[in-house]
RNA sequence: CGGGCUGUAGCGCAGCUUGGUAGCGCACCUGGUUUGGGACCAGGGGGUCGUCGGUUCAAAUCCGACCAGCCCGACCA
């Protein structure tokens, strides 16, 4: 490729409002463009670090024995209802209508679409697969950010495993595993195998592989046992607390004005926050549930989803809450309840002398003991882990960091193959329903955090592997004919040992070329230019290092070839 | 969905308070001088000022509604 040619929008000044360094970088550097929130061009240097992306994971589901397919990105509302994820999905799901009235799904995910598809077998001699595709996923997030890291639209691998039964499901989960590995060495960022809450998609358990990153959405439990799990999974051990012999009749209390756990710790005769219940209530699927946990603990949403079995939970509304308990948020307590399933966090367990909401605006009760005065109905961990907490493993201290989701694997069941009919005849002639996993990585999203965790002041740094040309030759004065015809039979001769190169043969001024290879973070440098041709040699830097030397013009092929393929 | 902010040339911004018909830097085009780390001089092209409506002799500027984008929160495989 000739730069002269070539479309690579390169910009002087930061994108306004771009807040990730990977969004600045890839704007600057003409990889991406904006068309509207969530939803990015890729221009043509940023579809061929894309191509390089996807080579690494074909070949690496490949080497697992997985076989590519293409399924549509526009499904039938039928095979979603089947699943139930056409309720479950919400307003996540984009939905439109075709021409005859009917409802169209935009694809988030393929669970449905590919457990559809694996229908067709019929006998358990046809098992294991593992089929997988590169395409386009739809996503209506509620709040877009961070450039390529949250999106409306974007390319996912996604794969699914088939399997006669569980023994089967877990070798290909581990087979998936250790290729997500190997992939996400070969794209040069460091991640974490985590724990994972299976939201939406069900089944018996998920690794997630998180990038640890300042900007990362997802917060990161880990402990140095090597213990890690996502804090919507995470659990920690709680140091107990033993409250004094307390018998004494449950007593209310007038409190006026106090509305929260900390008004009530300040307030004259109330409690310390650890002594306080706190009162949450929530919709889960339709059902009321009061959620009770420490006055000094918070709670983890999806934790308490997660074991309630609630595909969808939600705060209840004030009027909802003032209907179930006639009180006002504020004022909330579950003593005396019982027409309501009560859920405690396990750091309630045993506890005595504890003062909550009475049910009764601005009054509360003090007194309780949470076994005598409260039908609990279960015991959970729903609690959220804090920095410092206690391993569970080890015991050692938690800690708590960002990271960014890069890929997630899931232990799927067969929630998807029951749904859409999917059995096999097993040895015996009993029909059977397929075991499945599902395996995602995120393209784009892996793009942009390669650039978050590779660049400088100058750009992007891109590693060997994935950079969208190996080698730039940038020319000084291309209108000197000796050095254009070096720079020309350079270029030849790399691109005939099947380098990507690009000279840069613009009639720039060399500061212009070397800022904007720099930018767009080509990993090797090749100057040519009539001072150093006239001295038969090139000057060659390396993007990473910016390490310099002279080289000989008979010997780049070999020594720049030979760096570039041994960086990869 | 709640809170905050922004929308003026391809990009980054000023102008708005105090209404009088749009400007700066970069980029782009032409000519010239330059050329080993984002050159200089001269000339030039490009904007229904997000949209619709209102006030006014007159609106980028004042008022209203809407749309879009960004940030914080909620939410989220």
């Amino acid at each position: 490729m000739k730069w002269s040619q070539a479309f690579i929008p390169t910009l002087r000044d930061d994108p306004a409002d771009a807040e990730a360094t990977s969004h600045k970088l890839l704007v600057r550097a003409g990889f991406i463009r904006q068309l509207m929130a969530g939803a990015y061009s890729l221009l043509p240097a940023g579809m061929r670090v894309r191509h390089k992306v996807i080579a690494i994971i074909r070949e690496e589901m490949d080497a697992i024995g997985g076989q590519e397919f293409l399924l549509p990105a526009i499904h039938p509302a039928e095979i979603w209802k089947r699943s139930g994820r056409w309720d479950d999905m919400g307003d996540e799901m984009f939905r439109l209508k075709d021409r005859k009235g009917a409802d169209i799904a935009l694809g988030m995910t393929h669970e449905e679409i590919f457990a559809y598809t694996v229908a067709e077998l019929s006998s358990y001699k046809q098992l294991p697969q593992i089929w997988y595709q590169i395409q386009t996923k739809f996503r209506d997030e509620p709040r877009p950010k961070a450039g390529l890291l949250r999106v409306r639209e974007f390319t996912m691998k996604d794969a699914y495993s088939f399997d006669v039964d569980q023994a089967g499901l877990d070798a290909a989960f581990e087979a998936h595993r250790e290729a997500y590995v190997r992939i996400f060495n070969r794209f040069g960022f460091e991640v974490l195998q985590v724990e994972a809450s299976s939201g939406s998609m069900g089944g018996s358990g998920s690794v997630e592989f998180m990038a640890p990153s300042p900007i990362g959405e997802d917060i990161v439990v880990t402990s140095e046992c090597g213990y890690a799990a996502n804090i919507e999974k995470a659990a920690s051990t709680l140091a107990p607390i033993y409250d004094p012999e307390n018998d004494a009749e449950v007593e209310e209390f007038a409190t006026p004005g106090v509305r929260t756990i900390a008004d009530l710790v300040t307030f004259d005769g109330g409690a310390a926050a650890a002594s306080q219940i706190k009162t949450l209530v929530f919709i889960a699927d339709e059902e009321p549930v009061l959620a009770l946990l420490r006055g000094d603990h918070d709670l983890q949403e999806q934790k308490l989803a997660d074991q309630l079995g609630a595909s969808n939970l939600r705060p209840a509304e004030e009027d909802e809450i003032g209907e179930l308990l006639g009180a006002h948020p504020g004022s909330l307590g579950a003593v005396g309840v019982s027409d309501v399933r009560i859920v405690a966090d396990v750091g309630l367990r045993g506890r005595s002398s504890m003062t909550t909401g009475a049910n009764n605006d601005d009054h509360h009760l003090r007194n309780v003991s949470v076994e005598r005065d409260i039908s609990v109905e279960e015991w959970l961990d729903f609690r959220a882990v804090v920095d410092g907490d206690t391993c569970t493993v080890c015991g050692e201290a938690l800690s708590l960091i960002r990271a960014i989701e890069v890929g997630h694997i899931f232990k799927l069941g067969t929630k998807y193959s029951e749904a859409m009919d999917a059995t096999i005849l097993d040895q015996n002639g009993k029909a059977k329903p397929v075991v499945m996993g599902s395996y995602g990585i995120g393209v784009e999203r892996s793009m942009a955090v390669v650039v978050e965790s590779s660049s400088d002041d100058n750009g992007i740094i891109w590693p060997a592997a994935l950079a969208p040309w190996d080698v730039v030759i940038s020319v000084i004065r291309p209108d000197d004919a000796p050095t254009m015809a070096v720079a020309t039979d350079l270029y030849r001769q790399l691109m005939s040992n099947g380098f990507d190169v690009i000279l840069d043969d613009r009639k720039e001024r060399p500061g212009v070329k070397f800022k904007d290879a720099e930018l767009v973070g080509i990993p090797q440098r090749i100057t040519v230019g009539p001072r150093g041709v006239e001295a038969g040699n090139v000057e060659w830097v390396v993007r990473s290092t910016g390490n310099k030397q002279d080289l000989a013009i008979a010997d780049v092929a070999t020594t720049v070839g030979g760096a570039i393929s041994a960086a990869k």
